[in-house]
DNA sequence: TTTAGCACTCTTTGTTATCGACTGCTAACT
DNA sequence: AGTTAGCAGTCGATAACAAAGAGTGCTAAA
């Protein structure tokens, strides 16, 4: 455990860094509220809290700049998970009240959010198809030889595809095959549709292999395709001094590109919690120069989107971290949209 | 007019940086098929095609480099637009021949093989909806108040929507609204559903507008709505030399963010042609370090996609040419896809 | 336990010198 | 007249060195 005057300067040396980006040498934290000693004092226990790890110095005569594990104490222990304005509360109510047809939209919206007030990059991903059940699934038939399938769920998750044939289809074929899924996977799980072809084709021996396959392994693709990822304020990030290595910049760019890396990177969070990954806590080896907070936006364990900041070690956790709650909490309250 | 040597010199100088983006030497061209003088004549001839705005210079002793003139004659009179290599074409048209369900897909597809190809950042927009021809507008019914849109153009487009209402819809007011809605806009141009709202409302006293406003309002949002934009290949930039300064690598990436820009760009070039803008002939300003190759995609006059190149005015244009040509006539040439 | 003071360390910045690549020009050559 | 060899001159890149400045660690006194 760590004593109030070291906690002090703990703080005192992640929140003038996190400003600054710059080593905070004694001198410059002994104006700190709370803290009136000299700069030799400070030095001494700055030499102590680098002893026990939680901080690091660039070099022999530099001041010190938190360590990851000097972070991890400050999100765990000296963080302020209110440090929000009430012209931000405002901005994001006027933002998620922002009607929007699909849940997606509404969760690109709060990633929007997010950066706009942290100033930081977000990548989003919208619902996952999982655990929601059908309520409804219609097929419409567009020109002879066209399909759309659409597929509403009981979170109000919309999903719907285009399925094209090589023969006719006649209005009534539509209808029957309307009748049938419906009859059959109302009600289900979505993962119903994966089931084997089989077991579809039992009792329509009239329907042709021909019809109901491509329309079966059509929506199994939507369902199974790649989350579409959402980024916003990508070049936001390109101000903040870490990024003016070049080799940097140019890494950071490759890791957002990487559509499977920031799909692994939201994926892996805890469902009811803001989730803090700083540097090498990082599972992927590409992300362990940064730090990542993620939260999932949830209703009923079904999960619809899920919104990830990446930014420095250097990050505002508080500011990240307050703003995240809150929207999270705003998210939940809308539930009936 | 250039004489030939002139041309062979420029040409030289030209693909040599383009390949090595040093500047070129007087001895390091007189190897060049074709040039069979002395360093000194080549001095003479570079000197020359200076004076004629040509070729530029970084510093008074050093190599040259192409102008922005010298890089247009090259495209215009010098290059070669055949510049693409069997296993090119082959692979081209591997890519080409995946299924897609809808035309946007095909655009993309294009998009990444033509980054993959020429190792540049391409952007694409999918087809406009201008000009297109209703063939067909169905509504489906979600739940009670939810109703879904699909419009089916002529060209094989097609643009869904949700809409949703403060009351409870019957199918029998769905099956009348399609019923309505097909009368009227079956066969017409797209921006007919543009007219204003009384028209629908004419002969159809019995709908309240609390149904037929809001499906109106959606379809036009819709259909105006800003066109998505993909990039492919954003990274790959950073491996060229020209964007080993932070600040051009910053500025890029800032542009590839600014949507409208990007979608200018595509949209501003001319319709059966490949567009070639070299640094200052870019109209936006951001754009004028960069040079810029784009196509569209067309099928009776009606855009189906549009895909451009963004890279560094040091760009290869025989290859980027080359391989958008082939891959324009590809997609002609697969119309009925 | 705290603090003043000072020697020491290390980065940053600026200066100067040197090297090497290329051009431009002149004079000779075909 | 066109071409070429040769050489002086220019400029960027690199390295070596000096000086300044910021900050620490330690020691000894309060």
């Amino acid at each position: 455990m760590l004593d109030e005057r070291k906690k002090k300067v703990l703080q005192a040396i992640v929140e003038q860094y996190i400003n600054t980006a710059e080593p905070v040498s004694s001198n410059a934290i002994i104006c700190h509220n709370g803290l009136d000693c000299s700069s030799a004092t400070i030095r001494n226990e700055m030499a102590e809290l680098e002893k026990n790890g939680y901080l690091d110095k660039t070099h022999t005569s530099s001041g010190r700049i938190p360590s990851e594990k000097g972070y991890r104490y400050y999100v765990d222990e000296l963080i302020n998970d209110n440090d929000i304005s009430k012209e931000e509360i405002k901005y994001i109510s006027s933002k998620l009240e922002t009607k929007v047809n699909e849940i997606e939209d509404l969760t690109k919206i709060a990633a929007n959010t997010i950066s706009e007030i942290t100033h930081y990059t977000t990548v989003s991903i919208g619902p996952k198809t999982n655990n929601q059940i059908i309520e409804e699934i219609k097929f419409v038939l567009l020109g002879t030889r066209m399909m759309m399938a659409v597929i509403l769920t009981d979170t109000g998750l919309v999903k719907e595809t285009i399925i094209k044939f090589d023969e006719d289809i006649t209005p009534k074929q539509v209808e029957t095959i309307n009748y049938m899924f419906n009859n059959k996977l109302k009600g289900q799980p979505i993962e119903t549709i994966d089931r084997p072809l089989e077991e579809y084709l039992y009792d329509e021996m009239t329907y042709s292999v021909n019809v109901i396959k491509p329309i079966i392994e059509q929506i199994k693709k939507v369902l199974e395709e790649d989350e579409k990822i959402y980024l916003e304020g990508a070049n936001k990030s390109f101000d903040l001094p870490e990024f003016n290595s070049l080799e940097v910049a140019k890494n950071f760019v490759s890791i957002l590109d990487t559509k499977e890396l920031m799909s692994d990177m939201l994926n892996s969070g805890f469902a009811e919690d803001i989730n803090v990954y700083i540097g090498e806590e990082n599972e992927k080896e590409e992300l362990k120069d940064f730090s990542v907070v993620t939260f999932k936006h949830n209703v009923n364990g079904k999960n619809l989107g899920t919104i990830g900041i990446i930014g420095p070690k250097r990050m505002d956790y508080s500011k990240v971290i307050s703003v995240m709650k809150y929207i999270n909490k705003k998210l939940n309250e809308n539930k009936d949209m």
